[in-house]
DNA sequence: CGCTGCTTTGAACAACTTCAACTTCTGTGG
DNA sequence: CCACAGAAGTTGAAGTTGTTCAAAGCAGCG
């Protein structure tokens, strides 16, 4: 099964050296034709068939990976691209006013970023990768006149806006409504389907963001998250070192999260 | 001014009976082609010109209005339309699995409905009218198709969703690091901005939602909203009178929000 | 090896919630 | 048109949850 493989493919480029992470990137990320993609079907161009998806593939320019810490895009940068995540993760986050920043949502590999921009032409937060990490980058106004002639992608481009909308109904929920346990395992059980959907281990995983992000995200301190990991881990729901975890009781944690029913079935999402 | 009578005519509507406001309704909401209606520089048709504009006005169904507690559309029901307000208002709220409900946003005159089914083809959310509500209902499919002969309508429609979702995205930091106080200011100056923004008056306004919904959205405890209320009052910076609300010091006010400078340049937003 | 940054843990404190009582408003039927 | 019942809103007091402050533990890196 790929699962396997992937995620230790996974924890081994966590684990060593940039030199090494670097290596395994080059190989698959960089000059791969969308149609040859292991992403495809979980980006942009699902539904497309062989002749459109050259068409896009055309106007995809694939940047160099970038490195942990390095900016995709900064605030109020003028909006240019929709950026897709070929491996790696980055965070957004804005800045607020008293000088702290708001963590926004994290990225991992097939998803999309800068959607938030296109309505101002220019982006309300700033992109920063936690690991290296490799992008796929589409010019807007390209894809914006390709989507003009290819009715899928244009459906397409409305589903991934409409799933991003739907998405933060479901936090502005859990940060209206929710307690702190509530949080952290929804926030866990999202990272774990994630990967599930992109051919991960959805049971054993490297979180790539920091106990703050987290905290952040979550609108909560990094103690009361902290405090959570260890007392999911005392109740034998996860395992946890450090950024690595294992789920070791989901439907415990489905409850504590009060997920809706609705959050299951998210198999076919993208 | 034009705003100055359009205040008064709100405020006459919410006070008066049923019967005298649906007769305000009836004169300039039903049978009003788009580009007659008062609002088409708000909602979908911006920078659309004449032809297309017809184009557009076609494929809209105007609906009779909705009575106050009448639903729009209910939770889960498939996805055909996506709706504008014409005049009057509505919550947007979905279910929680403790049976609770979870209100997810209001909606005033010129504003959307069900960006955030488009996704999975029916309604994550339900909507219910505050007061006698009119609304335009634009069938989907035709939507879609029309956006493919017409770039510009493509384009303003993309603008509308990112719009939602950076909406949303400030939303979730209002729940997620700010306090009571800051919620509620940040509540109120954005209904006073969406009032301004469709000529209505900015500084003086009814509240079409109880204090329950507000409380609800922001996630604070009814108690507390009334609570905030009572303060702003006794501090002079609003005053209200069940739902009748006088901005007196917006620039405090905007302090407490702790609001970003980026909310403000908002005016042509739509 | 020792620094720096991230994480964990404990204890005091603050903010908001919950519970309960009371008031005001709304609308419905006599 | 008034009375009454139920809903919505307000206010006070007690109780929780999560925050803040302080300090110690640990991993990674020059």
């Amino acid at each position: 099964m790929q699962q396997i493989t992937a995620t230790e493919l996974q924890t081994k480029a966590q684990r060593t050296k940039i030199r090494q992470n670097k290596k395994v990137l080059d190989l698959h990320a960089v000059k791969v034709a969308c149609k040859e993609c292991s992403l495809h079907q979980l980006c942009l161009p699902r539904s497309i068939n062989g002749a459109d998806l050259e068409k896009l593939d055309n106007i995809i320019e694939r940047k160099r990976p970038l490195k942990r810490n390095e900016h995709l895009f900064q605030v109020g940068e003028s909006f240019q691209s929709i950026y897709v995540v070929r491996s790696g993760s980055l965070k957004t986050y804005s800045p607020t006013v008293d000088g702290q920043e708001q963590v926004t949502g994290f990225h991992l590999p097939g998803e999309l970023l800068g959607l938030d921009a296109i309505g101002k032409g220019k982006h309300p937060c700033a992109a920063k990768a936690l690991e290296t990490t490799s992008i796929c980058e589409v010019p807007f106004e390209n894809l914006e006149s390709l989507s003009q002639e290819l009715p899928t992608l244009q459906h397409q481009l409305l589903r991934l806006m409409s799933k991003e909308i739907f998405d933060d109904q479901e936090l502005m929920l859990l940060l209206g409504k929710k307690t702190a346990e509530a949080r952290l395992s929804a926030f866990l059980l999202s990272i774990s389907l994630r990967f599930k959907q992109r051919g991960f281990s959805s049971i054993e995983f490297y979180l790539s963001m920091s106990r703050n992000d987290i905290a952040n995200y979550l609108g909560l301190a990094v103690e009361t998250v902290s405090r959570m990991f260890t007392r999911f881990q005392e109740d034998g729901l996860i395992e946890v070192e450090r950024k690595h975890i294992v789920i070791k009781n989901r439907e415990v944690m489905r409850q504590i999260a009060g997920m809706n029913e609705c959050c299951e079935d998210d198999t076919q999402v993208n």
